[in-house]
DNA sequence: AATAGTATTGCAAATGTTTTCATAAAATCA
DNA sequence: TGATTTTATGAAAACATTTGCAATACTATT
């Protein structure tokens, strides 16, 4: 009803309606103990009549914070991030931050890109998924002073601050599983480790926990697949069908382990006394699927919320201090993976 | 290397940089044809040189456009969302926008609260899931004058522009494949409907089709489950268990219907021989499952590219005229739905 | 009652742009 | 060559705020 003045509700419309100065209105939302009691209410009524809304972009020239924050991660449509994402937004959230969301597709200079854009606004902080970035990046953001943060993955080494889990301990524990269970012979199913340091070190790891059992992987026990149940159980088929089947199947994460599952079914293979399969992750769904999936817990949710609030604590504090968070990991057994009948080295 | 100058990288840093007055350096940006080639030249030395990045804050201040777009989702962690938040933001992003991306876990004075977030920010759109808001909400956007959109849903009478499916005819489309396939006892596992106009439409379509045919639904063949695998699981252990059961499950979603598809498996049955199953939406994933799932597919991604665009239209555009999309449902058969062995309706 | 604080408010400058208007230089035309 | 149009640039106002400083009014102290 009251919404005459449409387009043109400033903070001087709502002072002249007050019967104030708009240094009174000003100063109303941002030292609310600096102005009378009476004309606060006198302001706040003419603020409710109007529709006032204050206009964050013309604080933010003032140098004042923007009041958002970035998040550029690899691919927004995959239970991996949605979880990290909402976990951080609502932190944010709490805060009292707006984010601003941008995706790259695991290209690096769409992710310079994305962070040049995001800096266009004048976020107050960026945050980016995983420890591998481009040298423009990293300049680009180091240059502008302006507040960062690796999430998802952590390192000693980072050279920002990070919040995440140790891949590398992440493939470490699941072999570890799968060697405990007694299996030499096992295949491995991964993504493209280019530009994908998470899935690399996860590798890495794996292959080294299973070279100190001095086991090597030939390669007819290796394949790749992108993060997609279909494609994962295609690759999953090829694999077992081109030699004797290994006893069981590392993946680099749940999705393809649930591709890899269902691969097995189809076989008519029974999981996990023919085959045992391990994931990494423990996505929404591992639980579900028919038997639970084994796996290595990333505790996603976790990492989003402690992220959110370490990140928004580092931009308001005055000096702030480098930090980076390790969070637990966990070996979730389920039902797919089993001991392997007769051992190998059984005496 | 040249990062002096640090915070202070202003447009008339580099106009001084450049010797020329800021105006031109503004003009080289917004008007590139108004100015002169060779000193559009010395211009971008100086803004490489000095790292200086545009403004966008103080544009916006101007009346000139934010550049950003806010969506507002229930829920961020969800193959539902997740699809069509990558897809409008893929697809604004070409056109230049940036993506405020704020969630309201199925509150609708939570909705209210982060449209006005987002108005702070200036957005140049606010992009909402479904057709049911609150008032507030929808007198807010009309008095600010705010270009809006409503996403996922279809309604002819929809109060915003719009951009989705149907769902009443999704629930028409599944019941209706259900039946025609001799299905007379049906039971239903929907989630609860308030404040979710998606899942009340297809409910009452659902309910609308069977009776049509003179089919009631008992209560103890209905039972409520919230998105979520395990739960819905749950649910439908319980109902299982409770009666004879039904010939067939129509689930309000897919990840219900995974959830049924999984608690029959767990009891031995086979699917669809002793039981049919029946979803709405085509998830990633559902048609890994085995067997496939048979669903209604919702065309999110297309629905999220769709709305980008024409909303980025609408946006640019001098005199905008409203405009409403409604995208095509399709009944995915796939293994979990099958003829009823014995019609009871057989001759 | 005079003095010293303190609480409250307003004025004006500053923030980083864009844009209108004016001006100067160059190009075109007769 | 002079008049006229076109092209290129700069000066300054405008945008919606915040904030330092100054002014005023009120309270407490002696």
């Amino acid at each position: 009803m009251a919404n005459f003045q449409k387009g043109k509700v400033d903070i001087v419309a709502v002072a002249k309606a007050a019967k104030v100065s708009a240094s009174t209105v000003s100063r109303t939302f941002n030292h609310p103990d600096l102005v009378n009691p009476a004309t606060r209410k006198k302001i706040n009524r003419a603020v409710q009549k109007l529709g006032y809304i204050r206009n964050r972009a013309a604080q933010t020239i003032h140098g004042r914070r923007s009041g958002t924050i970035g998040l550029i991660v690899p691919t927004i449509n995959h239970a991996i991030f949605a979880e990290v994402i909402q976990a951080f937004s609502d932190s944010i959230d709490k805060a009292g931050f707006s984010l601003l969301l941008a995706s790259h597709g695991y290209d690096l200079d769409r992710e310079y890109a994305m962070v040049r854009k995001l800096l266009e606004h004048r976020v107050d902080g960026v945050a980016l998924v995983g420890l591998q970035h481009s040298e423009a990046t990293i300049r680009l953001i180091e240059q502008q002073g302006i507040p960062a943060l690796e999430i998802w993955n952590y390192a000693e080494t980072s050279v920002l601050p990070c919040v995440g889990a140790d891949n590398w301990q992440a493939g470490h524990m699941a072999a570890g599983h799968l060697l405990a269970l007694g299996h030499r012979d096992i295949g491995l199913i991964f993504p493209d480790t280019t530009g994908n340091d998470r899935a690399s070190h996860r590798l890495s790891a794996v292959l080294e926990a299973l070279a100190s059992r001095k086991i090597t992987v030939p390669d007819h026990r290796k394949t790749e697949a992108p993060y997609s149940v279909s494609q994962a159980k295609q690759a999953t088929l090829d694999l077992l069908a081109r030699h004797k089947r290994p006893t069981a199947l590392l993946c680099g994460n749940d999705v393809i382990a649930q591709g890899a599952l269902f691969a097995a079914q189809k076989l008519g293979l029974n999981v996990p006394d023919d085959l045992s399969i391990i994931g990494i992750g423990d996505f929404k769904g591992s639980a579900d699927v028919e038997p639970g999936l084994t796996t290595i817990r990333i505790p996603a949710e976790a990492i989003g919320t402690l992220a959110g609030e370490r990140f928004t604590d580092y931009i308001t504090s005055d000096d702030p201090t480098n930090f980076r968070v390790c969070c637990e990991l966990k070996c979730i057994v389920r039902g797919t993976t089993g001991e392997i009948s007769t051992p190998p080295d059984a005496p």
